[in-house]
DNA sequence: ACCATAGATCAATTATGGTTGATCGAACGT
DNA sequence: ACGTTCGATCAACCATAATTGATCTATGGT
């Protein structure tokens, strides 16, 4: 969770939304330096929100669905049971 | 999503997670500071995650379904076309 | 073998965010 | 009106995370 605090983050996970991209696309769509989205993808790797495929000289980096539904999840079952009665204060 | 960076704050949507509670239950639940509780919960209310409704001296703290849903609904959506092949490296 | 390029990593700095304790305001009871 | 309790707020301190520039490794081309 704590890696989806990160602006930066979001902006690489939204340019994955629609398949891989390699480090060299993402550091000119983006427009960062190369050292900071290096960072900013092995935050998201270490925690399996994406995950990097390596292709000769390039790297691919890719969303990865399964733990992305898994938060998905987590958040609907928040929303579900949270309307009943506030028991009353001790 | 910074508001969820935080694992107390993850804490206190879980305790939320059954219903509204004041914020002396909270912080007996949760064993936390008041003035730590407080400020989390600010923050979490700034961004519309809870809401706040006053009852006499107390104050019920409850669950947003609705942002719930929202952030619930842009990770599925994050998650659907990620699959396509990635475009060739220029 | 050599050079160029992609990308990771490291150390130093900076910025951001969380914690703590004290104080303040509002609502309630007597 | 007074004391008490709930909870918000503020200032000072502390911890964590992000940025920057340089360096390092590996791959591929010539």
């Amino acid at each position: 969770m704590r890696a989806l605090a990160e602006p930066i983050r979001l902006q690489v996970l939204a340019a994955l939304q629609n398949g891989e991209r390699c480090v060299c696309d993402l550091t000119s769509d983006l427009d960062l330096g190369q050292s900071k989205l290096s960072f900013h993808l092995k935050v998201l790797k270490e925690v399996g929100l994406i995950r990097a495929r390596q292709e000769g000289r390039w790297i691919y980096y890719g969303l990865e669905p399964a733990s992305l539904l898994l938060l998905r999840d987590w958040l609907g079952e928040l929303a579900v049971a949270c309307q009943s009665p506030a028991p009353p204060c001790s």
